[in-house]
DNA sequence: AGCACGCCGACT
DNA sequence: GTCGGCGTGCTC
């Protein structure tokens, strides 16, 4: 067994293969499946994953591994299965599953550099290029003025060479610990034979005398007020050890949360979470999808499930929206399992995340809270796997590999033997008609905890605000209630619902719309910076003066900004004092919770923002929730417009009188007789179900039909269309006749980046071999794909039908 | 993907 | 003859 075959970090349909590899003599005993090495490719180096080890190889030159990058597998067996059954799942690249089941600063970084290997006198140019120096980073290279020939031809008499690095992103935080070295009686010596004027060496080791354990230094120094210097004193003569050590970041202070205990449960609760318990107690496999209305005590289900898990020794993996994962809902986790938790998500540095990681790497946790991608957390003794609000599409991932959390997470709890729970106030159609057919178990949770009904809707026709001479975004009665409320200290939560709205720019006298030159999208007013920018290719230019076609000044900003919506609200209500929510404001790390802190603190009346604010907030003072345009998102080219529309009002109604306070939510719509906007009113998912799932059958949509996508760009408008065109008669010629192939079809966005795309998407049923068809059509393509940079993606259950 | 090699036209 | 641009094929 001293062959390993590895999966190289190379993005190409023709290295999607594993590679044998020589296992060096000295690595014989170490290496493992699942570890990270550093192999010869072609004439450079570069990283792959150790997928088995055989004692043949077909192939009969190997080359040999170079290095071994971890020390312990960075994938577990589990997990590089796990990798290989996604990526054909999802027509993927092994080495992208691989990648993104993996912190970021695992991923390695490639460098070149240029070596002398001769004292002898070489081109004039590259003398002046190394300059007395032995290695030279290839980069430098482009940035003088060198003839490429001469560095050729050193390279082939020998007087220089390529070296090709592996860079690893690593980085470790270490801290310095000090302790005594001796017995204490040893150090009482020692403080006799200490000089007369050694006064702080004296106090040092008394101190250490009283506290033998080790402390960092930084803390010693403070206690005592003496320096880094006395202290290597007392190091040298070998009566304390001070040594180097790696501390892990942590970025939430542990010390701060407060312990929780189990609640009592609700007699609904405790239905929902015996067969849960007991599919955990006998190690079965299940998916329960766990259907609670906002503020029905869901998350103490998942807490006490929880609690089962980690008194059987086994561990917990919890997934939550990126959005909502707040520090509420982290507080809520470490409050009742302390530091027995990591978390992982995106506003973490990228060490802090590799710390996190860690920790469920060296079993150090037993549950793990995180986005999307914490599904891949490598414990190996899983006992059950949460999916909180389910049908958030941010489960979906938008890039390569294109997985859904919930397929993966279902695939793990399989091989686990362990209950997956999806949990929801408004679960995705897909998973309700699941649970209908029996394929998952339903458990419903229909009564707050509190025992008080879900706050009061209305629903105003902006219609009619209109014609009754308002032109504001604030409808009559909205503006009435805020006022109210901030009359009486309580507070409010405005959403605006901004997708599909953005601030463009109009000229008022032609109706001209400044659009991207690379894009079909228009450009995104930026108030602070004053630029226009495109959000699909980051292009930026700045406001024009003047209408660049009929050169009128009349130049204006049109959409509902959040900026401009505070903007109006300042204006119209002056009292008002607000907080703002949106990507803006909360870029910066801890912005989130500090803005969410200063709302919770009462310092301010209204906390107004974008989706983000829908979604696991809960303070005691909001009594009245507005949605500024409801209806904002119906109209985008999205089969799942309504459902989403449904979701979003559902979810933020569920903000406003969660505790002692009654709650009234306004909700403010242009379309006020749409079903999704109606039955969100009336909380009435059952028959919202029933109605969407007419249009969906229709229509045939899921859940009445999977999904493929398959999307072709090119620089060339003809040549686009044309290839989509080829690859809907491909497949038409081999699916069965109840697939529907349509296509080609412009893309919602046609043009982006310079490229036009156009798209194709088969609806099916039954089509076992539809994943091979693909795979062997874009393989007919691969051709154009090398040489006339032609693109073609997949995605198999998309989202976005972008 | 990213690299080398080799063929070819253009230029000293 | 030499330079550099691009098409082609290979990577255990």
């Amino acid at each position: 067994m001293n062959i390993a075959k590895v999966i190289v970090d190379v993005q190409a349909r023709s290295i999607n293969q594993t590679f044998d590899y020589l296992i060096p003599d000295r690595f014989l005993d170490v290496l493992q499946n699942g570890m990270r090495v550093i192999v010869p490719f072609g004439p450079r180096k570069i990283m792959g994953y150790v997928v088995g080890r055989v004692s043949e190889s077909a192939y009969d030159e190997l080359k040999e591994i170079i290095d071994i990058l971890d020390l312990t597998p960075a994938l577990t067996e589990e997990l590089l299965e796990l990798g290989k059954w996604l990526a054909d799942e999802t027509l993927s690249l092994y080495i992208t599953t691989y990648q993104a089941m993996l912190p970021q600063v695992l991923k390695s970084q490639y460098k070149k550099e240029l070596v002398r290997l001769t004292d002898a006198k070489l081109a004039d140019d590259l003398e002046v290029l190394f300059a007395g120096r032995d290695y030279v980073p290839y980069e430098e290279l482009n940035n003088r003025q060198i003839r490429y020939s001469h560095v050729q031809k050193a390279i082939q008499v020998g007087d220089i060479m390529i070296n090709y690095l592996v860079k690893s992103k690593i980085t470790k935080k270490y801290t310095t610990i000090v302790k005594p070295n001796k017995d204490a009686y040893l150090l009482e010596e020692a403080i006799q034979d200490l000089a007369k004027n050694a006064a702080k060496q004296r106090e040092i080791l008394t101190f250490f005398i009283e506290n033998p354990e080790a402390i960092e230094q930084t803390k010693l120094l403070k206690n005592l007020q003496t320096t880094q210097q006395t202290i290597k004193k007392l190091v040298d003569k070998g009566l304390l050890v001070s040594t180097r050590m790696e501390v892990f970041r942590n970025p939430y202070d542990d010390d701060q949360v407060v312990k929780t205990t189990a609640l009592k449960l609700t007699e609904q609760q405790e239905q929902a979470i015996s067969p849960i318990k007991r599919k955990i107690a006998e190690n079965q496999h299940d998916v329960f999808l766990l259907h609670g209305v906002t503020g029905s005590g869901k998350t103490e289900i998942y807490l006490q499930a929880i609690q089962d898990v980690i008194e059987k020794g086994q561990e917990a993996i919890v997934l939550v929206p990126e959005i909502s994962l707040t520090p509420q809902m982290v507080h809520r986790f470490k409050g009742r399992f302390g530091s027995n938790v990591a978390v992982l998500h995106s506003a973490l540095s990228s060490g802090e995340k590799y710390d996190e990681w860690r920790k469920v790497q060296r079993k150090e946790v037993q549950v793990v809270v995180g986005a999307r991608s914490a599904v891949f957390a490598p414990f190996e003794n899983i006992g059950i796997i949460i999916i909180d609000e389910e049908h958030e599409t941010s489960y979906k991932q938008e890039d390569q590999p294109r997985y859904h959390a919930r397929d993966v997470a279902i695939y793990r709890g399989e091989k686990h033997q362990c209950p997956v729970i999806l949990g929801s106030a408004t679960p995705a159609l897909e998973s309700y008609a699941r649970a209908q057919k029996g394929v998952y178990q339903l458990a419903t949770l229909t009564k707050r905890t509190n025992n008080k009904g879900m706050p009061d809707v209305q629903i105003v026709d902006m219609r009619k605000e209109l014609h009754a001479g308002n032109r504001t975004m604030f409808s009559r009665r909205l503006k009435k209630q805020i006022e109210q409320c901030i009359a009486k200290k309580e507070q409010v939560v405005l959403l605006l619902n901004r997708r599909g709205y953005s601030t463009f720019v109009m000229c008022r006298e032609c109706g001209h719309v400044k659009e991207c030159p690379h894009c079909d999208i228009a450009l995104t007013y930026h108030k602070n910076s004053n630029q226009l920018k495109c959000h699909y290719c980051s292009y930026e230019e700045s406001v024009p003066l003047h209408c660049p076609e009929c050169n009128s000044d009349l130049i204006r900003y049109f959409g509902t900004g959040t900026q401009r919506v505070e903007e109006a609200l300042t204006q119209l209500i002056p009292e008002a004092r607000v907080v703002r929510m949106d990507v803006d404001t909360t870029r910066r790390k801890g912005a989130h919770e500090k803005l969410l802190k200063q709302f919770a603190n009462q310092e301010a009346d209204i906390l107004l923002g974008t989706q983000m604010i829908a979604k696991g907030l809960d303070f005691e003072n909001v009594t009245l929730v507005g949605v500024l345009t409801a209806d904002s998102m119906l109209h985008l080219p999205d089969f799942r417009s309504s459902e989403k529309t449904f979701q979003l009002l559902t979810q933020v109604s569920g903000r406003a009188g969660r505790h002692e306070l009654p709650g009234e939510v306004i909700v403010q719509t242009y379309t006020p007789d749409h079903y999704s906007i109606e039955l969100a009113s009336t909380y009435d998912y059952a028959q919202f179900y029933r109605t969407e799932m007419n249009t969906r059958k229709t229509f045939q949509y899921p859940p009445y039909v999977f999904l493929a996508l398959l999307t072709v760009s090119h620089r060339n408008q003809v040549k686009a269309v044309q290839t989509t065109q080829k690859i809907v008669q491909l497949l038409l010629n081999h699916v069965n006749d109840k697939t529907v192939v349509l296509g080609p079809t412009p893309s919602p966005v046609t043009r982006m980046k310079d490229r036009y795309r156009y798209q194709c998407m088969v609806k099916y049923k039954q089509e076992p071999q539809l994943r091979n068809l693909i795979r062997k059509i874009v393989q007919q393509f691969d051709d154009d794909v090398r040489k006339d940079d032609l693109l073609i993606t997949v995605d198999m259950q998309p989202y976005q039908l972008m």
